[in-house]
DNA sequence: AGTCATGATGACCACCCGGTCACCTCTACC
DNA sequence: GGTAGAGGTGACCGGGTGGTCATCATGACT
């Protein structure tokens, strides 16, 4: 660990803390380019000296931002991981709730990655982005094979491509949580229970799409 | 219309040209923020005054580029509305591919609407998007329109939320072909034969998600 | 009292930004 | 040759950028 960041981790939590919040402020309003140094350490009372300190460079802060927040986002998939008795269908859109529920209480994190996925050339995006998206992928596949396995989808579904449309549908869903579309149709001020809607929506269309016809499907 | 946009109308064309598609490349590879006058005027050999002569403003150019771009959407799309004796989901599957054209053909344009979306703050977000996404927005809406008019969708499909979906899928297919996603997957340097075969898996499940269940669905 | 390590500070640097404007060149018409 | 107007120019402006570093404050240990 570089001196820097010793001394920063050394901080009292509280200051610690303000300046990490004062940082993921910054970034997921503006994002890794738009990002202002000056205005971290006006926001936050200090001397612009010291955020140096302790990261060395704009882009350190930022990658030990990535660091703290990817933790944050395991935490709520593994509950949904390990229900693994539960149809495949159940637990995806659990995974739709969690997801709008993380969104809920961490807007500015999935912010940061919305900027970085879209629009960044930076430095760091490539590896942040892929440290992500693989764990992002490696759980979505995991609830694939579990309902392959458990015979859920109908035979000539390919695991592969499953995985990958269901990954984009959660995506997308969480985007259209998340921010708004000038013009078009978004959940950012929808009430809980449209969302809920707009989920068993989803989830009927995903069914009729990929489950076996017999399981649920009122036709025939 | 504005003295300095006057002028710039009445350059030869080439030197038009030469200017509009400078400011594309700088607008598509940075965004509105991220994009610089000085790189545009260095690269074009011309000197900083005249764009702003042309222009007034960084916005203004922006604007007029936006403007110039929206036109170039609406053809492709002009023709698959026109076919409407076709089965949805084959109109769809064309939409698909039409999009996929239109993006090989002008890649920078898409880009631009997308670091848009997804980043900017800049000046004309709300303007310039919800312009471009009213259009998308109508087109597929009428097709859902036509689809449902036609009985090929089940009765109990939501023909708004079956638009606001279709519009998402179409956006998405797009995004895959547009950009890189670390550590995921995309279509970027996939063969034509492999984006196709992703049309057909999507269109498969559509049809089986959407779609009346007598038609083409083996089961039962 | 002296020493040393730890951390905080903010003036300063070189660079780049969007935007301005006084001045120049060229052509056309009298 | 004179003049009017259209188009082109680039040094210059105020301001913001990420990053540096000599200097200082504090408190613990000898």
């Amino acid at each position: 660990m570089p001196d820097g960041l010793r001394t920063f981790e050394n901080l009292d939590d509280d200051k610690r803390e303000r300046v990490l919040d004062a940082a993921l402020d910054e970034f997921a309003v503006h994002g890794f380019h738009g990002a202002s140094v000056n205005r971290m350490v006006q926001r936050l009372g200090i001397a612009k000296g010291s955020l140096f300190k302790y990261f060395g460079t704009k882009e350190g802060m930022f990658a030990y931002l990535h660091h703290r927040c990817l933790k944050r986002f395991s935490a709520p998939l593994k509950v949904i991981r390990a229900e693994r008795e539960a149809d495949f269908f159940e637990r995806f859109a659990r995974s739709l709730v969690a997801g709008a529920e993380f969104l809920r209480a961490h807007p500015r994190i999935y912010q940061i990655y919305l900027k970085l996925q879209y629009q960044e050339n930076a430095p760091l995006r490539e590896q942040l982005l892929g440290e992500l998206n693989a764990k992002s992928a490696k759980f979505v596949r995991g609830l694939v094979d579990d309902a392959v396995a458990a015979g859920q989808f109908r035979e000539d579904v390919d695991a592969a491509f499953a995985a990958d449309f269901l990954e984009s549908v959660l995506e997308r869903f969480l985007q259209s949580l998340a921010l708004t579309r000038p013009g078009g149709r978004d959940l950012t001020s929808a009430s809980p229970e449209a969302v809920q809607a707009h989920v068993d929506h989803l989830i009927t269309l995903l069914r009729r799409g990929l489950g076996r016809p017999d399981d649920g499907d009122a036709a025939c």
